[in-house]
DNA sequence: AATGAATGAGTATTCATTCAT
DNA sequence: TATGAATGAATACTCATTCAT
């Protein structure tokens, strides 16, 4: 539940039989745009940096679009459900007592996921910012998988008691995903100093929503 | 103090005397970098929604990218320091007797200045998310002007015992800051229906906020 | 006779009652042209360096070919003619007893001219190169004016016996003049440092000249 | 050694595998840029002329300078120094006797050759008459390899007392090339009649330089 | 499957020239 | 007379995509 999110997608292309060059492709394109974003990153550039032909790549995605949502949209579609479907199942399982120790598990868990693919996410948030039809398939999916997730917890913990019952859990939900989208996107692009003990500012962030919400 | 920012830029740009076309340019440009992104805009499109030839946009302002600093920088350099303080230092005198009151009307008085400027946040983001060089310059600008006035608000509040002094300024404004600009991104990108009551939402935050800081 | 070029381009200049603009406008054209050539010089840049709007360049005329022409032409047309009649005749009658010291004579005399307006010579050597049109034009100018005047004197001299007559006038005068024009065309693009003693190689010149005329 | 220069680059550029559209643009190229020099020759019109897409010229040569930096620079820093190797110690093994029959044997030789090779000189003197930078390079090049060795043969000539030793060699050299490239200059530029009877001119050419240096 | 030469539409930018003021 | 904003064709160059090998 805590792999590498390239490893996912590496794991994702050997399923249709990926040769070597085309992986290698995936990689340097994931890295160029993760770095320059898509519209600045040309085909030649990821050529070169695959080691391949130009004719490699279209013969593998067709069109550049294709290559950007061959990063991008397999994992959304196949593996962020099922692995969400997981997450909240495991979080509540384990840490589902209250809603405190929920969030701050949650937000580790994800936290320790992103670090490990910040240059998926980048390459998300770039074109989410970025492409505006594209915004449109990634904001379903988010709220298909994730919201929805948020949603159901904070309903169980509103049914409990633990949470306030005066707001609708749908303001709730909305506020506490933008509290933790926030947090990551500060880290993706606010923050140089990579150092800063994360655990204090979790814990701040997760008390934060906790008190908002009691 | 809440004039729309696009008024600002035409004001500004009044200053050095501009032609009627010149604007016309900016407007263009404006509009369809906020759509599309300035990497996806190319000179001949804004020449054809300005109604001027492609070498006029050249004349006045020599390169795609003077233009789309031309957009963005005259607010950013010459309006949002003395903007800012005129802000914060207004909410403080009006609403400065305690914390909730005080981020209420900051958020309030933000909010009808974004409306009225959705265009023109929208460049910002996009190309801050986008566009490495551009990054650094923005976040200057922007530490140097709204994060250090909401540090001295909190640090004024702490003194005054209405925030808790157990945790940094630096963090509780960090956090602060994150929870109101992703408010802010999420009813930019996240949100097609305009029609929610926005004072419940802005209150809940407020809420949040505050009861994260006690 | 010995007055810079450049002065008699500004005195013909005058002639016509010039503004002092199209002045500026002449002379910022001629440094340029000189150095960049006609092709490499935007009209833009001579505005600039003449601190003249670029729409007084067309004013006064009409097109920047006309422009260099106005520079080149006058000179050779109109002053050309009558200098080189004076010039061989004043160098005839003072130094004509023998073809060493009217040769002699005869480079000294232009080479000064030459250094005064080297500027000139410049524009004329780049464009008589470079531009197709331009060369004829050029050429009978100088065949009428200077080449049959250097053929009249060598006549003169096989006549009196002091320059052989078993070779035409004709191949003479093309040598003749070919060396002299070698001998300026060096010192305009093959040479830099000015200060070589200059007597030496002219009276070097002269030497080679009439042996081989001899 | 007599071979035409647009057969060596032809043979250069086949080194590199080149193909049959390159070669077309070179020669497209050349003769434009031999006809109306560099600057007035727009990339659109070697494409034109050389029937290949004007995408083709980058994909092979990157920049227009570059191309013509493909069509001179190879013979001039390759081929250069080894042929004024073979030519000067030929010339020298076989009418090295006196100054007469070496210097009327290396300009007939080098005739035949510019001759052959007439589109490519014009485009090296063109460019090097008109574009400052290119001059620098062109002159090192020509000193080191033509003047030095004219030098090298007229130091021998004085050592023999066959060529006045009164006369610094340096001077020799240069008046003796000026007038060799005045004789080729000469002929690219100002005649139009090729039908002139061209030993005539060398002899006579030839007896003006041994007079001289007697 | 892989190549890379070839394409031509598209890009930002320059430029000589015009014209209303 | 002088200006300089405006033009639009032309320029060097880039790029995603195709296709013969």
């Amino acid at each position: 539940m805590n792999h590498s999110l390239m490893e996912e997608i590496v794991k994702y292309s050997k399923k249709t039989k990926t040769t070597d060059k085309k992986q290698r492709v995936l990689q340097a394109a994931a890295q160029l745009f993760a770095e320059k974003g898509y519209a600045n990153t040309s085909t030649s550039e990821i050529a070169k940096k695959a080691d391949v032909a130009e004719g490699t790549i279209f013969r593998h995605f067709q069109t550049k679009e294709k290559l950007l949502r061959s990063i991008l949209l397999p994992f959304l579609k196949e593996s962020l459900p099922p692995l969400s479907e997981d997450v909240f199942s495991e979080m509540l399982a384990s840490y589902g007592d209250s809603p405190e120790s929920f969030f701050r598990a949650l937000i580790k868990n994800r936290y320790e996921f992103f670090k490990e693919s910040k240059e998926y996410f980048q390459i998300l948030v770039k074109e989410f910012v970025y492409t505006e039809p594209f915004q449109q398939e990634v904001k379903v999916l988010f709220e298909q998988n994730v919201l929805k997730r948020i949603n159901d917890a904070i309903k169980r913990f509103q049914e409990k008691g633990e949470i306030t019952q005066s707001i609708p859990s749908e303001i709730l939900t909305r506020t506490a995903f933008t509290i933790i989208f926030g947090f990551f996107f500060t880290h993706m692009f606010l923050q140089n100093n990579e150092d800063t003990p994360i655990d204090n500012e979790i814990e701040q962030v997760v008390q934060i929503i906790i008190n908002g919400m009691k």
